[in-house]
DNA sequence: TTGATTGTACCGATCGTTCGGTATAGTATT
DNA sequence: AATACTATACCGAACGATCGGTACAATCAA
């Protein structure tokens, strides 16, 4: 594994993750991305030397991590508590994305014409996430768990589009409920 | 109505609507265009006044005529063939999409910090679509038609967001099959 | 004092857009 | 029938602005 990131430079991925989510990658400019983490040109230069795609790089690793340890591992503690877990699960969810005004990082940067290397580290961790989905499924049996975790991400990302593009929050907290039917199956 | 267009306009819609599906937006330079349309830059601000905001609406405007005249409203017809419209229906998206492998306008605009006029546009004709699946649904007295339009555009812009990101076409036509299903309740 | 961090000034390239102008095909005027 | 005029379609060159990126001196923290 790589070095921890230090505190300010997690402040400053943060900063970046939300500008890319809102307004894509070749949008993005580096004054955007300046005003955004409150730090010069150079400073963003110094944490990130090869500038915006090291940058959406650096989003991405983060968000993996956040999707793995924040989101996706405590569903799978202790199966008595599942119903519970997964109701926080869909909290977080919908904390996350907020409410279905902001995009998912994965789907925003897929349909965007980022470098080779970032295209590679979305579909990536695209891949991560309905496999963590896939081996939370195995763990209670489903049948078909590839399917529906496919089926899962399927409906968040279907559903943000429907929300960020008709700002009618119902059309992602009704794609959420189609998750928690999978998951509960 | 307004005008119809002419056929030479038509092919340059065409053309403009390939790259903003693949590109996105901001990543769509004026040079990309000239290239894909085969006309000079001045030719297209001949065609299209108002720059790169008029061709994303002018893109708009025929992508919802082709989603309402094409697409949609041969489902309408003889109810007796019922599962052939359906079949057909869903042979289109796969063309259209291309298997997958290319993004809705619509989905790939949501996602873009683009004019206001344009999201706005983007919004309208999300919303007529859902509201044309709705509306078959009904034909069809099938319970719960508002949930049931959004679900299938969901699977599809979702799917689409799976297929287009991690290159496997497999998520895409997976998506058809819910879509089929919701039809053929 | 040394190394990490930052602000300022600057670079060439490219952005969307505008300008000046050409070619062609009708249409009106004589 | 010949001429002037207009409308449409197209083009390359250039505009000012902004792009991503660099150089370097100043500043802060150890």
């Amino acid at each position: 594994m790589s070095t921890a990131l230090s505190a300010s430079k997690l402040k400053a991925i943060e900063a970046i993750a939300i500008v890319f989510r809102r307004v894509g990658y070749s949008a993005a400019s580096m004054q955007m991305l300046s005003e955004s983490t409150n730090l010069g040109k150079s400073s963003l230069y110094h944490h990130f030397p090869d500038g915006k795609q090291e940058m959406a790089l650096a989003v991405l690793h983060w968000v993996e991590d956040l999707l793995q340890r924040e989101l996706m591992q405590p569903l799978f503690v202790s199966p008595e508590k599942r119903q519970q877990s997964v109701d926080a699960f869909l909290k977080k969810l919908l904390e996350y994305y907020q409410g279905g005004r902001l995009g998912c990082l994965l789907g925003v940067l897929s349909f965007q014409d980022c470098p080779q290397t970032v295209s590679d580290e979305v579909a990536r961790v695209m891949r991560v996430w309905i496999q963590l989905f896939e081996d939370y499924l195995k763990v209670y049996q489903i049948k078909d768990a590839k399917d529906k975790a496919a089926h899962a991400v399927r409906a968040i990302q279907g559903g943000l589009i429907l929300s960020v593009s008709t700002q009618e929050e119902d059309y992602f907290s009704n794609a959420l409920k189609d998750v928690h039917a999978i998951l509960l199956e």
